[in-house]
DNA sequence: TTAATAACTGAAAACGATTTCATAAATATT
DNA sequence: AATATTTATGAAATCGTTTTCAGTTATTAA
């Protein structure tokens, strides 16, 4: 492995000047720069990021961190892809920790970041009262947060409008003339899960529909869970005709569920899913489902944080993007 | 930020004590060591991963790097999971990076790999005279390849007997009758689309059925590309009975284009798809899928990694895996 | 009891880069 | 022509750890 004073040694001139032509190749003169640009190239040298990283003091160690509560959701997939797109384009690199909305393993994986010594971080949190991620903030590491805030500490934040996706998508299930709407909803301590709980209950309300604590369900905002609850809302002796499920991969579980059963959707019972996939359109029946930015909310994020890398005491923003409802073919009339 | 002198100097000893207790608790005194320890706690002093990495010579720098082709794809996603759950219980962080199966995003990434001094490498080649990944392997880094092998140069490799998998699908169509099988294949320069093109074609040809090329198609491996060349083979004057699709995402593309053109499955059209997804089962029809064990293919990848971090020197190891058919309502007979 | 060995600890060098400071040479200013 | 300024470079300190080496104290062996 080549290092800088090797390339220094072969273009005979200092360390020092080598790195200049690596940082700052304007002031070396031209002709010394073509000479060690030729020694680099020679010895195929690339300069330790680790060495860069430790003496770097200010934002430009060139990596930034991104804290993912679960890389088998679509939906953060997609995140990821728009972080990435934003970063590859300014050669940085990004350590990507996977969570799995565990949160020992969250609290681990940014103990890490911190001793990695990353410029800035994306991450959803946990939960909104998240006193690791709130600590890291309080260190004054430039953070974004995407998907889910913090609600004691002020930070950057790109967010969707929630509830107001689950209100349109519950008015939506009510105008087809339910009323029996189940909420299958993901792990209670997210606000995601709390906030489309809200939508869904404003728009019973409004349309005076009584709202039934027994089609209100939570698990863990993952596959399996949402397998057994939509069995357990099925399974009741007065079960609803309409579910709405709180994310992706309860979808995929609720939709399993039912077919196993022998039902039909939407025959005998509706099905709308918060999140679209790519292949909701190939799903059996085609999926109606409310559509999240995924990507934008990722390109955002990054846009943001090399903004606050950039400008560490600017005022912190709230971004709130919308959601969309795209009706296809899981919701019948009652 | 506390750093590792601080802790020193609260505890009254030398930073090199400090260290001992963090690195090798053993040979400090009991004493001496619950002093650091509470120092450590009471600063909640947490060393640099940077620094450290700077200065350990060998493989106990606790981050490996992962390169993976694509994170929208559901079968690396698996493999991502498991390598993580393995290295998560070893307190390595990942450094992990997605090409998008561009070649020049990988070439940036194994460079940062590299130049992050990772202990070792998890990753699938773009190809099998993937020079990038050939260059890394000989500076002696440890290096497993997964799902792609290389041809070149001796390395460790955990693979899944596609040739095989694709031999079984296609013979399974041949039993339900057809003869007009077409396969809708990846990347061209990917090995996993040459095998599985050759497994293919083993069938067809233990079977006598002539190979007809114009119904082989090659794209880039994603969702587009499976919806392009679907409707391609589906427009034929005497179009295929059967679709044999290369991988997840060309499956999916391929649903959508079927039901776009208003077409039913299996009475139309049978579809087999290389790749099961967790949510195959939902798709319309539930689909009929060669399943690859892609959670196994990663922690046993990552397995093979610290092994060979251990042990840079013993010989290397090549892993074959087996796919399994799974039977589902997505192909009917002729 | 003394010599040999083991157990602890600290000072200082090292990892591989960047950056400050000083200095020499070149250029501009009067 | 003399001085002031700019440009270009190198020596050495630095980032935050680990590790070697040496030295001191405690333990064991003779």
């Amino acid at each position: 492995m080549n290092l800088l004073k090797d390339v220094a040694a072969r273009a005979k001139v200092s360390p020092a000047t080598v790195s200049r032509v690596l940082n700052n190749p304007e002031n070396v003169n031209p002709i010394t720069r073509s000479k060690v640009e030729k020694a680099i190239k020679d010895l195929n040298f690339k300069p330790s990021r680790v060495a860069q990283r430790l003496r770097t003091r200010d934002g430009n160690r060139k990596l930034i961190g991104l804290v993912v509560p679960d890389i088998q959701n679509p939906f953060y997939v997609e995140v990821v892809r728009g972080v990435e797109d934003k970063t590859y384009a300014n050669k940085y690199a990004i350590l990507m920790c996977n969570f799995a909305q565990d949160e020992n393993k969250e609290k681990l994986y940014l103990d890490i970041m911190r001793s990695e010594s990353v410029d800035g971080l994306i991450v959803a949190p946990v939960n909104e009262k998240d006193k690791d991620v709130e600590n890291l903030v309080k260190t004054g590491l430039p953070i974004v947060c995407v998907d889910r805030s913090l609600s004691d500490v002020e930070v950057d934040v790109v967010l969707v409008d929630n509830e107001q996706g689950a209100y349109d998508a519950t008015n939506y299930l009510i105008s087809l003339g339910h009323t029996r709407i189940a909420y299958v909803g993901g792990l209670p301590t997210i606000p995601t899960t709390t906030q489309r709980k809200q939508g869904y209950e404003r728009a019973l309300n409004e349309n005076k529909i009584k709202v039934d604590n027994s089609l209100i369900k939570f698990g863990d905002s993952k596959h399996e869970s949402g397998k057994i609850l939509t069995a357990e809302l099925l399974n009741m002796k007065n079960p609803p005709t309409a579910l709405f499920t709180g994310n992706n991969l309860i979808t995929l579980g609720a939709l399993e569920t039912i077919h196993s059963l022998g039902l039909s959707i939407p025959k005998d019972i509706s099905l709308l899913g918060f999140d679209d996939m790519p292949w909701s359109i190939s799903l059996n029946p085609s999926l109606t489902a409310v559509s999240q930015p995924a990507y934008e909310i990722g390109k955002r994020a990054a846009d943001m944080l090399f903004q606050r890398i950039a400008e560490p005491h600017q005022q912190n923003v709230k971004m709130l993007l919308k959601t969309k409802l795209i009706v296809r073919q899981s919701c019948g009339k009652v």
